[in-house]
RNA sequence: GCACCCGUAGCUCAAAGGAUAGAGUGAUGGCCUUCGAAGCCAUAAGUUGCAGGUUCGAGUCCUGCCGGGUGCGCCA
């Protein structure tokens, strides 16, 4: 959708009325806080400061003066207190509306405006052998939905799945499978999961069964063929797994280059940091101290046992991502509760002369409460999507005289579900903790996923059932006919999608685009008992549908981005 | 103890430093012979944790408290 050429108008005028430049007065411009007022706000505090006039005095000359000439976009501009208000002429800004919303069919957000540039998004990144829970969940569509967003804005995003594929956990699980295991075991995440438990268990028994969780990670990184036998098994085991779910919640990824990919890069990332100087010997470890720099916490690059660490491989990591891909950014969509690690990984990468330090990001977000089992365990993702689309098929018979026509039950159940899960968690700003309620999570009222999904439906059936051809051309329309203040509502709401989009990839918040759907739904679920098209006039039902329309795509497109399907029937 | 994050309606959350702080939920009362009621409309609910400060203007920025969360050398 291009810039809207009605508040270019509105700034290019108010511009030359207030000598400001023309960006102050963009990011200066509002919205009234009720239609009848207007359609675009002019707050005139920084134009009243230049000119050493009263603010309502500026809004009243700019209202007397620019804003007298005739215009074919602006029909008028009123002074309020301090603000201008700036009213278009609805009519021509509808047509404009609903032609961008036409001819941009393939992908109504689709923008010039990202360039090209790369923007490398690390996401989801389970820890293999453990658990893929709902942790897990938020960064996968947090990171997912944020991919979706730069692309749509004319970025090239990179979706990393940096799994956690190396480490210590693997020594603990070899423990696990030599003292307990069988080999069938390794083909069984079930089983690598109870393992890994179980070494938890017995390691608060018996303490010594983590120096020999660390003694086999250090035969690993050594390349002992035992412990890189079993670590390949567990390995396999688990991306099958991952994959699995990854299919059913529709996640992709353009790179699977997990921590065991750096193993041969960790080393040359040790001696730039040595060759740096930032480098010190400690109690057996090679460190980096960053006190100097507000960090109180030293960097370890290696034990005293030789073998590395996170921070080492993601180091490694870091430089080469800048090398493969050149990135733009580089975004880190992991929990808070790792803003430690990424600030000394940050601070490290700048001490060692890499302009691009600054371009990197953590994208943290809060942590699931409240979400375990009846037994005080956490829960799967794979049950909570089965709960889920259980509750959904629940809610779908016990309402079937008002649903028939759903066609695949089954397969409508396990999408709404996962719309609700998705968007429960969607919704809310990614650093705040997320309350887990299986009540909210998986309610289909309110503010939720399937809320959303009804909408898109909704407007579907009247498609269907309305009995009338949409218009071919902008010329069997007549948005004059579209005075309804819902009407007025649902092309404003259409109009600023783009701003929406623009806002969450700035603030790297999906939650933006969550908002901004909620809105539309609700301004078409406010409307559409005025706004009938069966029956009516054929000129007026055309133009109403056609208003319907472009409601329906960019709902399907921001769900989409959120990484929810829509439906056609629920 | 130090660092980072969070305190907004009973609950869960919104509000680029701008107009009368808004939604959902729960509560109460209405709306299905008319394109789908997972919907709509209405009513009730607030000292934005506390105290200062900056500003024409503060829920938003700064300082100090209070409350909660997270992290703090060989886990990831």
């Amino acid at each position: 959708m291009k810039m809207n050429p009605f508040r270019e108008e509105a700034i290019v005028r108010l511009a030359a009325a207030t000598g400001l430049p023309p960006e102050q007065i963009d990011s200066a411009l509002t919205y009234p806080p009720t239609p009848e007022l207007g359609d675009l706000a002019f707050p005139c505090f920084a134009a009243a400061k230049a000119r050493r006039q009263a603010p309502p005095a500026v809004a009243q000359e700019l209202a007397r003066g620019e804003f007298q000439k005739p215009s074919d976009r602006i029909a008028s501009a009123a002074a309020a207190g301090p603000y201008l208000n700036i009213t278009f002429h609805r009519h021509a800004f509808a047509e404009w509306v609903l032609g961008e919303a036409r001819s941009a069919a393939e992908d109504l957000s689709r923008s010039a405006e990202g360039g090209g540039r790369v923007v490398a998004i690390d996401y989801s990144s389970p820890n293999i052998a453990k658990p893929f829970h709902v942790g897990h969940l938020r960064s996968t569509i947090i990171g997912g939905a944020l991919y979706r967003i730069f692309e749509a804005l004319g970025y090239r995003p990179v979706g990393i799945n940096h799994l956690g594929d190396w480490g210590t956990q693997f020594g603990k699980l070899i423990v696990g499978f030599k003292r307990w295991g069988s080999e069938a075991d390794l083909k069984d995440i079930l089983a690598l999961n109870r393992l890994y438990v179980k070494f938890h268990d017995e390691e608060k028994k018996s303490p010594q069964l983590a120096g020999e969780a660390r003694e086999w990670f250090r035969k690993q990184e050594a390349g002992d063929p035992e412990a890189m036998r079993l670590w390949q098994a567990i390995r396999d085991t688990s991306i099958e797994y991952f994959k699995r779910i990854y299919d059913r919640i529709g996640a992709r990824f353009d790179a699977y280059a997990g921590e065991s990919f750096f193993n041969d890069k960790m080393e040359p990332a040790i001696h730039l940091a040595e060759k740096a100087g930032l480098t010190q010997v400690s109690e057996g470890a090679l460190i980096i101290d960053l006190s100097a720099h507000g960090i109180n916490t030293p960097a370890l690059l290696r034990k005293a046992d030789g073998s590395t660490l996170y921070i080492t491989r993601d180091l490694a990591a870091a430089i080469y991502r800048y090398d493969a891909y050149r990135f733009d950014q580089l975004l880190y969509v992991v929990g808070s509760e790792q803003s430690l690690h990424f600030q000394q990984l940050f601070k490290i990468l700048e001490l060692l002369g890499y302009p691009w330090a600054k371009s990197c990001n953590h994208v943290a977000f809060g942590r699931v409460l409240g979400m375990s089992t009846r037994e005080g365990n956490v829960v799967y993702l794979e049950e909570l999507l089965d709960e889920a689309r259980e509750r959904a098929l629940k809610n779908m018979r016990e309402n079937v005289e008002k649903r028939p026509e759903v066609e695949d039950e089954a397969a409508v159940a396990e999408a709404v579900g996962i719309a609700a899960i998705f968007f429960s968690d969607l919704s809310n700003r990614r650093i705040k903790d997320y309350q887990f309620d299986w009540n909210r999570a998986i309610s289909f009222e309110g503010d939720t996923g399937p809320y959303l999904l009804n909408a898109h439906a909704r407007i579907a059936g009247i498609i269907r059932k309305c009995g009338i051809e949409p218009a071919r051309s902008l010329k069997d329309l007549d948005c004059r006919l579209l005075p309804e203040p819902e009407a007025h509502r649902l092309v404003m709401q259409v109009s600023r999608f783009p701003e929406a989009l623009r806002q969450a990839a700035e603030e790297l918040e999906p939650a933006v685009v969550a908002g901004y759907l909620l809105d539309l739904a609700k301004g078409l679920h406010a409307s559409y008992q005025v706004l009938r098209v069966k029956g009516e006039e054929e000129k007026l039902a055309r133009t109403r549908l056609e208003l319907f329309v472009a409601v329906k795509r960019i709902l399907a497109a921001g769900l989409r981005m959120l990484g929810i399907p829509a439906l056609e029937r629920m």
